[in-house]
RNA sequence: GCUCGAGUGGUGGAAUUGGUAGACACGCAAGACUUAAAAUCUUGUGUCCAUUAGGACGUGCGGGUUCAAGUCCCGCCUCGAGUACCA
């Protein structure tokens, strides 16, 4: 019996547990490390081989910390709450805190068997009440803060309650929904609760009637980033317009520090581009537009104020307050019928026409504040409420969409800019709009002949001059909106006290969620929570009946894991100075513009009010890439039983059908296997090739219906979870989305029993010897620390691999069984197999965990040669090599190469122009 | 449309700063051991030409820079990801 994983990984999982050998405490003694893996949702189809790839490589890099003299904090939980687990209860009835408990207990024990060094004293469940004590706590200090723009950080809400009293909003500089004009006098005057709505106004977690992403299918709204392609990305259900009134969370007041704040982390380019263009800021100019005989301004935002003189007209977003007051009585029958139609157009819809040009003109005229002319004001669907000011100033001749519009409509269009290399023409020719920024403005009075850029900065500085305009920077990002109309979330801390909402309490929370029994909405189209009996607090006032979203509880979680058991604060101020931030954080793109938005704003937020100590929570960021299944096919001949093999398959009229690729193997199916499959096949004939059945392959996303799930349980029973964790790695760059393919495992399978063999004999008994260990064997050893500890470094675990492959080839053609070589293989390993290692290393004499031995110091000195191969190139093709003391001189080598035999053929009547040598390098002659 | 990333053998992939393209593994082929199978071991394996020796070609395509290009520059093609009437 050699290498017997399963006896190995059962015991060292047990002794580990035993022994809390994962556990981590504050030790002031030693530096701090902290790895974090996204933490999952568990769901009820359990793990597939795909999700703890980014959990191997993150326990890789813990463990190879520990080795190197880190405190690492390691942890993992559950964000519990979500909508399948709420799905499921509708359909059964079955409670979603047993149906989660259940997933939960299922997660962890596939976790459990691949052999993570989780601290699970530091468990997380986003469910559990005291941990939502702190999603609910900071709710409440949110509410309890504004954004003030000139200090650049939240303040208090008593602090600016305060400046009303004192001054109004005149020095007022804040982030707020609705830029407000109230003196001292006008602020102390209103009611209470005219002051409350006010507040609103400015508050970090604001109620207030918006425009929501509704989905009928789910019953809920949705935030912008759970919404794609007017579909949404739960379920794939269509998402509609419409006004509610809604919990938000003030993110746009953060948008310049989330992203000057990506200048400071170290993650991936195109991660920080994801987000860049999610924040989406563009630096332009305010302009106000005076309506003809009227009192009227209408505000626009454009970045391409230099072509202010071509414009010929202005629209409106249909949905714009200004819409209905610029409307004349002889244009209102049209504009009205238009917004009907407009509003019963779905957001898919809207999208989907995106080349349908529509609109109607309101009969108002606008005049331009550079050249005076009349323009008129038309709606148009194209423009948008949400982005600037829900107006715009429409350049046919220089912008794509203004260009269609007045097409279809027959409005003029004028060139004021020619890009470069081109002459002007007469509009009336172009197909299409000229947007380049790149040109010479005319037909532009003052700004005539100046360039595009110069043009921008003359138009800005001109329109501060005569106030009819100012430079604005504008963000695509949106406030969060924070309210669900579900059940399985955190309740809000929120009481209604006269219409009005109130905080409950601090010394009440957890406001915990109560039970009711049934988890659809009321009758009355509440939320479920209108169904919970007793749902009030004090006896007196309604509570909140709407629920956090789910990116509420994920927000501030990594802060809950350095403290976990603290009953007094999210995250006590001792552990917060230990462990400050999140080092390595590893996890999937897909939360890009979600979670890694939302908890970078929550941090931000808790900076600001003292709360923690770091600004950015996430140090460096990997996103390990998506695993991709490999199905399988078997081809049928069509109204037949009978499979005909890959190769034949051409030659007949077949269907090709999914086969569980369980029952296959490196494309090879196993016909016994496939004919209990599914009693159909029990019959089935086959044509087969050189007596097998190879069945066809294709990537297709991993999913039950195309058979092509894998499960880790499965592989760990075959080949053990050191295999998995080794093979996972082996398959690619971590980066990199790859399809899950089991053909190569028997590769890195055959290694672990290899390396097993260097240090057993035939009987497997334990030989090692205690020489000293020769030049080769020390170089072979040596070699590969500086090639693993450089490679963990990069998060190159695959080369890792093929290192460690290499070296016990070595080791096992120099028949190596020295200790110190031995040994110091075993605490290389111990990262990536830690239960293979743990059990060598005690067979080595240990009595201690190898997780706690010393990381192999690397000494160059074993790698130095006394000579070097060059290989010798012509005209830089690679001929020979030749063997050369490493201190030879140019002069020596060069003789060397002249004279050697292999050359003569190359240098046969030609002459050498030139010698190009690069030490340990290469050796090129050039010759012609 | 815009932004970002990637294209290397039959397959997964390696080549970290311009310096031997194809490491390591899978698969395949031949052989050893065995009654047989498994396991293990040995050898070969980019393509084409050549019995061999050897040679030509070769990192999506077309150019360029360089003694030397998978790697740098210019222009294209294909695939993937993100995002979108964003003014």
């Amino acid at each position: 019996m050699d290498y017997n994983f399963k006896a190995i990984e059962t015991k060292w999982q047990k002794q580990w547990v035993d022994s809390k050998l994962y556990k981590v405490d504050i030790d002031k003694n030693r530096p701090k490390f902290y790895v974090l893996d996204m933490f999952p949702y568990p769901s009820g189809a359990g793990l597939h081989v795909g999700h703890p790839l980014g959990y191997i490589a993150s326990d890789i890099y813990s463990r190879f910390k520990r080795l190197n003299g880190f405190n690492v904090l390691h942890p993992m939980g559950y964000d519990a709450y979500g909508l399948p687990a709420e799905q499921y209860a509708i359909q059964t009835g079955q409670h979603p805190a047993i149906t989660t408990e259940k997933n939960l207990e299922r997660y962890r024990e596939q976790l459990d068997k691949i052999g993570f060094c989780y601290d699970w004293d530091r468990e997380i469940k986003t469910c559990d009440p005291s941990y939502y004590h702190w999603t609910q706590w900071a709710f409440i200090q949110m509410f309890n803060h504004y954004y003030n723009n000139v200090s650049q950080k939240a303040e208090s809400i008593e602090s600016l309650v305060e400046e009303l009293k004192q001054n109004g909003t005149k020095n007022i500089d804040s982030a707020c929904t609705e830029k407000l004009e109230l003196t001292a006098d006008e602020w102390n005057a209103k009611s209470e609760k005219e002051q409350e709505e006010i507040l609103l106004n400015y508050r970090l977690a604001y109620l207030a009637d918006t425009m929501v992403n509704w989905c009928p299918a789910l019953g809920t709204v949705l935030a912008n980033d759970e919404v794609k392609e007017g579909l949404s990305v739960r379920g794939g259900h269509p998402v509609e317009q419409k006004v509610m009134r809604q919990w938000l969370l003030r993110v746009s007041a953060y948008s310049e520090r989330l992203l000057n704040g990506l200048d400071q982390v170290d993650w991936t380019d195109s991660l920080k581009e994801i987000q860049r263009n999610w924040i989406g800021k563009s630096e332009g100019a305010e302009m106000k537009f005076k309506v003809k005989d009227s009192d009227i301004e209408m505000d626009i935002f454009t970045t391409r104020a230099d072509t202010v003189f071509g414009v010929t007209f202005m629209v409106l977003a249909p949905e714009s307050e200004l819409t209905p007051l610029l409307t004349k009585p002889e244009h209102k029958e049209e504009v009205e019928a238009y917004l009907q139609e407009t509003k019963k157009r779905t957001e898919r819809e809207r999208q989907a026409e995106v080349d349908k040009v529509t609109g109607v003109f309101t009969g108002s005229y606008a005049i331009n504040p550079l050249s005076g002319e009349e323009i008129p004001i038309w709606v148009g669907d194209y423009v948008l409420a949400g982005y600037g000011t829900g107006a715009v100033m429409a350049v046919p001749g220089h912008d794509t969409r203004d260009f269609k519009f007045a097409r279809h409509f027959n409005l003029p269009i004028i060139q004021v800019v020619v890009p470069e290399g081109e002459e002007a023409t007469d509009p009336a020719t172009w197909e299409d709009s000229k947007d380049s920024k790149a040109g010479t403005m005319i037909n532009s009075d003052f700004l005539n002949g100046l360039s595009v850029p110069e043009a921008i900065a003359k138009t800005k500085e001109y329109i501060r001059e005569k106030k009819v305009g100012d430079v604005q920077v504008n963000y695509r990002l949106r406030d969060a909106i924070f309210s669900r109309q579900r059940y399985w979330g955190e309740p809000f801390p929120v009481y209604y006290k006269d219409n009005m909402p109130q905080m409950v309490s601090e010394s009440d929370l957890p406001l915990e969620l109560p039970d009711i029994d049934k988890f659809l909405p009321t009758e009355q189209g509440e939320p479920p929570l209108g169904r919970a009996k007793n749902w009030v607090y004090k006896d007196a006032y309604p509570l909140e009946l709407n629920t956090m979203p789910g990116f509420a509880g994920s927000s501030a979680y990594y802060l809950r894991y350095m403290d976990p058991k603290n009953d007094t604060a999210l995250v006590g101020k001792e552990a917060n100075e230990y462990w400050q931030d999140v080092d390595l954080y590893i996890g999937g793109t897909e939360h890009a513009t979600g979670h890694l938005i939302y908890s970078r704003f929550w941090n931000k937020f808790l900076f600001d009010t003292g709360h923690v100590i770091k600004d950015e929570p996430y140090k460096k960021l990997i996103n390990q890439g998506m695993i991709q299944g490999r199905s399988n096919f078997v081809y049928r001949i069509n109204g037949t039983n009978k499979f005909v093999s890959l190769k034949q398959k051409d030659q007949y009229e077949t269907t090709a059908i999914h086969v569980d690729v369980n029952i296959v193997s490196n494309d090879v199916l196993d016909i016994e296997k496939f004919k209990n499959w599914n009693p159909e096949y029990k019959d089935a004939e086959f044509e087969l090739e050189d007596g097998k059945y190879i069945c066809g392959w294709a990537i297709e996303k991993m999913s039950k219906s195309m058979f092509n799930v894998v499960n880790p349980d499965d592989i760990i029973e075959d080949y053990g979870a050191d295999t998995l964790r080794l093979y996972e790695m082996f398959l690619g760059p971590l980066e990199q989305s790859k399809p899950w393919n089991t053909n190569g495992i028997d590769g890195v399978h055959k290694f672990l029993r290899k390396t097993w063999r260097l240090f057993f004999d035939k009987d497997n008994n334990i030989s090692i010897s205690d020489e000293k260990p020769s030049k080769e064997e020390l170089k072979a050893l040596h070699k590969t620390i500086k090639k693993i500890s450089d490679d963990i470094e990069h998060f190159s675990f695959n080369t890792c691999v093929s290192a460690f492959m290499i070296c016990v080839n070595e080791l096992t053609d120099l028949k190596c069984n020295k200790r110190e070589i031995l040994e110091g293989l075993t605490s290389l390993l111990a990262p990536f197999a830690p239960h293979i290692a743990e059990e060598l290393w005690s067979k080595l004499g240990h009595s201690t965990s190898v997780c706690d031995a010393q990381w192999p110091v690397f000494e160059a000195s074993h790698l130095v040669e006394s000579t070097f191969s060059y290989p010798v190139s012509f005209n830089g093709k690679m001929r020979f090599k030749i063997d050369m003391p490493v201190d030879a001189s140019n002069s020596e080598i060069e003789e060397a190469v002249k004279s050697h035999e292999s050359a003569q053929k190359w240098l046969e009547g030609k002459k050498v122009r030139k010698m190009i040598i690069v030490p340990k390098k290469i050796i090129n002659v050039v010759v012609g």
